[in-house]
DNA sequence: CAATAGAAAATTGCATGCAATTTATTCCAC
DNA sequence: GTGGAATAAATTGCATGCAATTTTCTATTG
């Protein structure tokens, strides 16, 4: 049970969560050795990581020219809100549709880590609000759309860290809060108005451009060797 | 410019080709030796090729026990085409907004296409009929639509291929031409009315439950090593 | 001093080898 | 002849090594 991950599992969910929670900033250069020396394992396991970060969209890999933190455009990042309007409206339709019991605690659950976390200034904070999203996506039980709604929420992360405010967190947390109170009362058009809001709130943080890039990437992944949440 | 694609670049396109063609069928066992064999490329770049297939959805990979083509369930089917329905509404009013110029032509001579490939019993068609709908989402310009739509569609032919009626094509070519003919019109009600009737009409292609498995997957191979289009 | 050509270092793409796990086969008891 | 354990074959996960490409540094020239 303790190693019921392989080598690249473990180095691809901590890179992910290290880029998630905005300690490796879009641009940073990922080059193998360096990953493969932080985690004590060899090239080749690094490499499949970033493969598999590659394919989420997390890093940008040009052939001979190795692997970066992926920088998204302004015009990638509005195609990414306009899709992520469009599968969180998807979402919300099917949880007003059916929303599985005990669901609802699940959300507010949720909210009250996120409001712990965020008190305690927490990196964590950032995470958990996107997190918040794919909890949603989950409680539909379609694989597919907790797959796709991942992507975007996790673009989006990207986005905010390149555009964004340093360091604001992604999403209003009395935001989510309302959306549950609507998707308790199966209120789909309510909760739809909600979403595209909030959505518009996230998607207006990405105004200021402030980039600085490359400090010392084993020192900041030493921070993310663990599994742990 | 001969040599543009990387190795494993060249097996991912063969490979996927043949599966969404069908010549692979889903369950069908992908060992990394056999691959590389008939690729003559080391197990390595195989790899590479089966992890990208992977996240794609094509082929599912199980630890120590090897990759095989995806075998969807029901259940998975019925979540791809209510997520197919909602993307491919997404497709429609934003084309209906903003069609590019030459987008119509370009849409024409694809069906014009398929058409070809229909009466020259070509195992093309059944690809062809799939990439009408992502030369749809192309014609939006959203990268990341294109990308979704892609996936979605991938999937669709696996779908078919598992549970549809063996080698049909996957859609109605006339429904195609009429649902160009709502979009020169700008009509997207119509549109969208033609794609959820169209979808339906491949989703319900998905009835009967016939399975064969295994036959020698080098021999397929040999016929899609090119990398012609 | 700027610019450019060339060499050196760094980094990726790929192949091969080995240990570990899984799958198939053999052999023996019942 | 059947069931099950032990063994053998096949297959994956990973590390290492080498050639090719890219990047950085250096030196020479105008």
């Amino acid at each position: 049970m303790s190693t019921n991950l392989s080598r690249s599992d473990a180095i691809y969910a901590s890179l992910r969560r290290a880029i998630l929670e905005q300690a490796l900033k879009p641009g940073t250069k990922l080059p193998e050795d360096s990953i493969g020396d932080t985690f004590s394992v060899s090239r080749t396991s690094a490499r499949n990581a970033l493969l598999r970060l590659a394919s989420d969209g997390l890093v940008e890999i040009k052939p001979n020219r190795g692997a970066a933190v992926a920088m998204p455009t302004l015009e990638e990042a509005e195609e990414v809100f306009a899709l992520r309007r469009c599968l969180e409206r998807e979402v919300i339709e099917k949880l007003c549709r059916r929303m599985p019991r005990d669901g609802i605690d699940a959300l507010i659950s949720h909210v009250r880590e996120e409001e712990r976390a965020l008190q305690a200034s927490s990196p964590r904070s950032i995470r958990l609000a996107g997190e918040f999203h794919i909890l949603l996506a989950e409680l539909t039980g379609s694989k597919l759309l907790i797959d796709f709604i991942s992507q975007v929420v996790s673009r989006s992360s990207l986005i905010l860290a390149r555009f964004g405010r340093p360091h604001s967190a992604e999403c209003g947390i009395d935001e989510h809060v309302q959306l549950i109170e609507a998707l308790k009362e199966q209120d789909a058009q309510t909760a739809s108005r909600i979403m595209d809001h909030h959505l518009h709130a996230v998607e207006d943080r990405a105004k200021t451009d402030d980039k600085d890039d490359g400090p010392d990437i084993s020192e900041i992944l030493n921070r993310y060797m663990t599994a742990s949440e």
